[in-house]
RNA sequence: GCCCCCAUCGUCUAGUGGCCUAGGACAUAGCCCUCUCAAGGCUAAGACAGGGGUUCGAGUCCCCUUGGGGGCACCA
């Protein structure tokens, strides 16, 4: 039998962290038994569904490479796969297990059931709804319902154990004492979750229900579904949840507000993922950009690679030792004896350095390719990019070297390459406004005019000598020379950003920055 | 309240009774390299939640306590 495996989301929000991680392990443990990963839409609760929530979630899949076999814009031979459109599906069902005895239909009103649950309280007792047709013959029930359409529950069976031998969460038994004949079918026919999920499942010959730790408690009602259905169990797999970092706390996209910190709102600024003349009020609000989503590592420049290994490795481990593990390794590996029973949180800073590892692996092309959207987005260059702009950004991107963790970081080492210095009161204050900075600006001037080719073994081995003629040591002349022409004290070496910019280039901030010290 | 689950450095983890004086990684600190910032190299600090058992021997098995999580819906 095939393995199939399947990811759920409902799009009620964006596509988030924990989402994420849980719809890679169903994913890789699919691709690792060459079987099929289905995506399925649980969009049954119109009120919290919002349409176009779902686009950010395939488009995060797919930039993330995690692609499904069946599925939204796909199909395949089990559709539909939005639960909206499954409803008569599960009306069958419940028929059917209304005819098998399986189930009845319950005509208490919310307010009896509400007041029984306040007694039950009181008395100290926890609440076991049982309907009073369980003993109802299936006909006079199917009669019943026929005559008046009401709430379905199934009838649980009593006096025994519903055992779920997870493969993560290991053996786990409830009494059926201690659940409550559960609601399967409103009064309007519309299915509920564990029911819908179950029959889904079912339908869709899922064989490996890799989810969140929360639904572990979901499972017994599920297996009793599976039961009375008559259909054999899948295997159950209970991935322990993703916690907000340095907590203990689930990571939840209701948490999104929180990570709203004034620092992740410029950081968007910075990379232009947002409109320029927005308050920061506005970006505060949007619920889309935020640390808990996919989309937020995207604007920022991560590549995708490198969160797929993070995620992958979040719970799940190669080995005592392996922590980059590039995908064709995960796939070849993954298994799910070695995810952790206990919850993970997420660590920003080690999907940094993760980023930062990916990066420095990644070909000068690619990266060039990579990058020039985040330049394009700032209009730092135009939105068609000919071939000189190009080798100028390669050259950048050579002369950064390992700096570049994610693309947004080009930002910070690389923008005054295509753009006017904008110079830092600090660096100037720190590095211009010094005695003899500006005789020793116009003195190195004096020198770069007679270089050449002015390239950067050129510049080093005259510039060098020059030092030591004017008892000078290089660093002094470099940070000079750095913050005249780039404005800032952080960036990849002199020599390679005077050779970039060119001579004309370079004498024309130098000109800039004497003008700038003199000026006051 | 009831039911279920979890527990190794700050964080991600290795560990399935002797290989553990508990290994690796991120983060942290120091040093080296160096024109700045990164990167890199080296070094340091840092954990078995507590208490009882079982055993010749326990991070590893059992029980209790504590702490945490999830569920107990006509949400998903």
């Amino acid at each position: 039998m095939t393995v199939r495996t399947r990811f759920a989301p409902s799009p009620t929000g964006y596509l988030h962290i924990g989402g994420v991680r849980t719809a890679l392990f169903n994913w890789l443990f699919a691709r690792r038994h060459g079987g099929q990963f289905i995506l399925r839409i649980d969009d049954t609760d119109a009120e919290r569904n919002r349409p176009e929530a779902l686009q950010p979630i395939l488009d995060g899949f797919r930039w993330l490479g995690i692609d499904w076999d069946e599925g939204p814009d796909v199909g395949g031979p089990y559709g539909p796969y939005f639960q909206a459109q499954r409803k008569d599906l599960y009306y069958q069902a419940a028929m059917r297990l209304l005819e098998t005895g399986h189930a009845y239909p319950c005509y208490r009103t919310k307010e009896e059931l509400d007041a029984e649950r306040k007694e039950a309280e009181k008395a100290k007792k926890s609440y076991i709804h049982r309907g009073e047709h369980r003993q109802t013959p299936p006909d006079e029930c199917l009669r019943l319902y026929r005559h008046k359409p009401a709430l379905v529950r199934l009838k649980v069976p009593e006096g025994r154990g519903v055992i779920i031998d997870d493969l993560i969460a290991g053996k786990v038994e409830v009494q059926t004492e201690a659940i409550g004949d559960p609601v399967i079918l409103r009064a309007d026919g519309s299915a509920l979750y564990n029911f819908a999920t179950a029959v889904d499942d079912i339908h869709l010959k899922i064989t490996h229900v890799i989810r969140a730790k929360e639904h572990l408690s979901n499972t017994p009602v599920q297996v009793l579904v599976y039961e009375a259905l008559g259909a054999s169990l899948p295997k159950f797999a209970h991935v322990p949840v993703v916690n907000a970092p340095g907590s203990n706390k689930k990571l939840s996209k209701r948490d999104a507000k929180k990570f709203m910190t004034p620092e992740i709102v410029a950081k968007l600024r910075a990379v232009h993922a947002v409109p320029a003349d927005w308050t920061d009020e506005q970006v505060m609000n949007l619920e889309t950009l935020n640390p808990v989503m996919v989309a937020f590592y995207q604007a920022l420049g991560y590549l995708p690679a490198a969160l797929v290994n993070y995620f992958g490795r979040l719970g799940w481990s190669l080995d005592d030792k392996t922590e980059i593990i590039p995908l064709e390794d995960m796939i070849r590996h993954f298994g799910l004896e070695r995810v952790n029973n206990s919850p993970a949180a997420f660590d920003p800073e080690k999907l940094l350095w993760l980023a930062g590892e990916y990066m420095r692996m990644l070909p000068l092309e690619d990266k060039t390719a990579g990058v020039i959207p985040f330049l394009q987005r700032a209009e730092l260059v135009g939105d068609s990019v000919d071939e000189a702009t190009r080798i100028k950004i390669r050259r950048v991107l050579e002369a950064c070297g390992d700096r570049l963790k994610v693309y947004s970081d080009i930002f910070q080492y690389g923008a005054f390459f295509f753009r006017d210095p904008i110079y830092d009161p600090q660096a100037v204050q720190k590095r211009l406004r010094k005695e003899g900075a500006a005789e020793l600006l116009r003195n190195i001037s004096a020198e770069l005019e007679k270089i050449a080719p002015f390239e950067h073994a050129e510049l080093e081995t005259r510039l060098k000598p020059y030092c030591e003629a004017n008892n000078l040591k290089i660093g002094d002349l470099n940070h000079v020379l750095r913050v005249a022409t780039t404005g800032v004290t952080i960036g990849p070496g002199v020599f390679e950003i005077l050779a970039i910019l060119g001579k004309e280039e370079t004498q024309r901030r130098i000109g800039t920055a004497l003008q700038l010290v003199e000026s006051v």
